[in-house]
DNA sequence: ATGAAAGCGCTAACAT
DNA sequence: ATGTTAGCGCTTTCAT
C-alpha cells in the first residue's frame, strides 16, 4: 500500500494516549513540574506535587513519548546492533551480550540484519543515522576493504554528531580517518595460532581449511593463524576452499574437498563452528566419519559445538561478553577493551593420533 | 551553549547533522517543499524544485531524523519484538523472519530480552508503549495466566491507541479483553500428537517428558498433544520433569529421571529440542547411549538437532516463516494467518525397535 | 504547485 | 521551587 504510513488502525476513534500535558493538567501544576518529577533529573520538586504528579500519572497511564523525549533532547535512547544474520549463534551470542547492557541503562537496541550484503549495509547504516542512535555496533564482519570507501563515509557522518561507533574486528584501516571508531578486538589470529600448534601436538600434520573470500578479516586471520601455529609443530595447511559463513557453504566448501580426495587422518579447519559444523554434516553424508577418520575442528564455540558427536574441538570465544563489552565501549567516557580471552577446547572430533 | 541538547559527546563541536531546513535553504524553497520532496506522499512537485533539493539533501547527506518524523506523524515506524533469549535459536529464527519483513517494509526492529521474568515482561512492555510502535510482537512463551493481568492491561493500553499486538501461542485467554491481539498460533498439539503417534509405530512404549512448569502453553500443549498420540498407539507417558526452556534445564530433568533409573529402550520427549538436546548430553555423560539404549525426540528442529549424533527425531515448525507472518499481521489491515505446516522429522535419535 | 504557520510531545533556559 | 516560553525537526492544514 501507500508508504509514509497511515496510521496502522482506523484513525479516526484512537484515544490518544496520555500526554505530558494531561498530566500536568490533572495535577494541577504546570508542564515543567510535570516534566521535572516525571523525567527531570532528579530532586526539585516539593513533595505535595510531586506526589500529585506521580498519582496523575498513574491514574491516566502516562507513559513519555521517547520519539518526543528524543528531539527535545536531540538524542535517542537507542543502540543500533547491524549483525549479518541474527539466526546465527555467532550474532545471536553477541546480540545477548548487547541487549544485556542496554537493559541495565533503559536502552532499546534496534537490530539490523545486513545478509553480508555490503550495498545493503550502506543502505541501512545511512537510514540508521536517520535514527541518531546513541550509538552503533558494527558485528557483521565485512571484506574490510571492498566498501569501505563509502561506509567509511557513513560512519565518519555519524561519529560528528556526536555518535559513537564501535566495530567487531580488528583495527580499523590505517588511520583512514575511522580515528573515532572503537573496535572490540578478538585474538582470532592468536587463538588460532594455539589451536594450530596443539592439533599439530595431536599428531596431525596435515589440513585442509575452509574459510570465507580472501580479504575478510575474520577468515584471515583464524586461517592464517592457524597455519602458523600448525606449520610450528610440523603440520602443513594443505590448500583452503572458499565460501562464506554459512553452514551450507561450510558442507559445500567440505563436499568440494572431498570430491577431490581426503586422505584418512586429516584435519579440517572451519574457520567458524557453524561452517565446520557444516563440514561434518558433509563429511558423514559421503560414509565418511569425523574423528579417527577425518578430524574436524572449528573457532567460536557456539552452543551446537558441544551437543554434537563427537564434539567439535574448537577456540572458545566469550561472545556475550563481547556484545557487553561493545556496550559498554559505547556509554563509557573512558572505555579500554578488556582482554576478552580465547581458549582452546580439545574435544572428540579431534582424536589423538597414535 | 545550545539548548536542547548535552549531546553525549564534548558537545561543543559537534557539527549538528543537517536537518531539513538546511536542505530548503540550500535549495532556496520552502521548508513545505523541501519535506514534501523528501518524505512526503508522491507527485506535487514541479520537477525543477524536486531536482534541486534532491540535490541540495545529496551535498548535506541530509537524513531525515526518525524521532522528529516521529513526534510530528504520531507513530514510529518501529516494530517491536519481544523474546525470552534471543541466543536461543528458536527466538533467533523468529527474529529473523520479522527482520525480513520489517526490512521490505523499511521498519525497524527493536528487540527486548524479557528472560522469561513476567515482571520484567511487564516493565519492558510499559516502556516500549513510549516508543508508539507501530506494532508489538510478544514471541516470549509465558504461563499465560500467573501474570495476565497487568500484561493484559498494558497491552490493552497499547492497541487502545492504535498499536497492534501480535502474540505467539495459542488464542489468548477467554475473551478477556485481549479481543484484538492477534496470534500466530503454531500446532503444537497436533504436531506432538503425530510426533507420539509415530514414536508409538516404531515400537515405542514408555516415555518421560520433559516440559516446563505447568500452565505454560506451549509446553502443555506439546506434552500433552504427545502424551495423546503416544496412547493412541499403545504407549504411556511414564513421568514428567519439569523446568524451563533452558538447555541446561533439559540437562537436569534427565540427570534427575536418570536417577531415578530410566529403563532402556524408553524414550524421552523433551517439549524443545534446546530442552532435548540438553537431555541427551545429560544421557551421554551418564554413560548411556542416545538411541539404541534411550531414545529421544525433541519439538522446533532448531538447526542444531540436525548436526547431533545421533541427529535429533522432532516436529519441524516453520519458526522464521512464523516470524514473517507475525510481521505481516502488524502491517496487513485484513490479515489472516496462512496455516504453519508442522512435520515430524524422523532420525538417528528414535531408532526402530525391532 | 508552493509557502506560511500551527502544531506534535517534550525539554530546558530563563524568569519569578 | 515553580511557571513561562522558546525551541527540537518535521508534517500538514490552510492560504495563495
Amino acid at each position: 500500500m501507500n508508504p509514509g504510513s497511515p496510521s496502522p488502525r482506523a484513525a479516526s476513534d484512537i484515544p490518544h494516549a496520555a500526554t505530558l500535558q494531561d498530566v500536568a493538567r490533572e495535577a494541577g501544576v504546570s508542564l515543567a513540574t510535570a516534566s521535572r518529577v516525571l523525567n527531570g533529573s532528579e530532586r526539585k520538586v516539593a513533595g505535595a506535587f510531586r506526589e500529585r504528579v506521580e498519582r496523575a500519572a498513574e491514574a491516566l497511564g502516562y507513559t513519555p513519548n521517547v520519539s518526543a523525549q528524543a528531539t527535545a533532547r536531540g538524542h535517542s535512547p537507542v543502540i543500533a546492533l547491524l549483525v549479518a544474520d541474527i539466526a546465527d549463534p555467532y550474532f545471536g551470542q553477541i546480540a545477548a551480550g548487547v541487549a544485556r547492557g542496554a537493559d541495565e541503562h533503559g536502552l532499546v537496541v534496534t537490530i539490523s540484519i545486513t545478509e553480508r550484503d555490503p550495498e545493503r549495509e550502506n543502505r541501512i547504516l545511512r537510514a540508521l543515522r536517520g535514527q541518531r542512535p546513541q550509538g552503533l555496533i558494527l558485528a557483521a564482519s565485512r571484506a574490510d576493504d571492498a566498501e569501505g570507501g563509502s561506509a567509511s563515509a557513513e560512519l565518519e557522518a555519524f561519529e560528528r554528531y556526536g555518535g559513537r561507533v564501535v566495530a567487531f574486528g580488528d583495527l580499523p584501516g590505517d588511520g583512514d580517518g575511522d580515528a573515532g571508531v572503537r573496535t572490540i578486538v578478538i585474538d582470532n589470529a592468536g587463538g588460532a595460532e594455539e589451536l594450530g600448534r596443539r592439533m599439530a601436538a595431536l599428531g596431525y600434520r596435515s589440513a585442509i581449511g575452509i574459510g570465507a573470500a580472501e580479504g575478510v578479516r575474520t577468515s584471515d586471520d583464524r586461517l592464517n593463524g592457524f597455519t602458523r601455529g600448525f606449520a610450528t609443530g610440523g603440520g602443513t595447511m594443505d590448500r583452503i576452499h572458499r565460501g562464506d559463513f554459512r553452514r551450507e557453504s561450510g558442507a559445500e566448501a567440505m563436499a568440494a574437498a572431498l570430491e577431490e580426495g581426503v586422505e584418512p587422518s586429516t584435519l579440517v579447519f572451519g574457520m567458524s563452528d557453524v561452517v565446520a559444523l557444516g563440514a561434518m554434516s558433509a563429511i558423514r553424508a559421503a560414509g565418511r566419519a569425523v574423528g579417527a577418520d577425518i578430524a574436524v575442528c572449528g573457532f567460536d564455540d557456539v552452543s551446537a559445538s558441544g551437543d554434537v558427536t563427537p564434539a567439535l574441538t574448537t577456540v572458545r570465544v566469550p561472545l556475550n561478553e563481547a556484545g557487553y563489552q561493545a556496550f559498554r565501549a559505547i556509554v563509557d567516557d573512558g572505555w579500554i577493551q578488556a582482554p576478552l580471552p580465547v581458549e582452546v577446547v580439545v574435544r572428540g572430533s579431534t582424536p589423538g593420533l597414535a
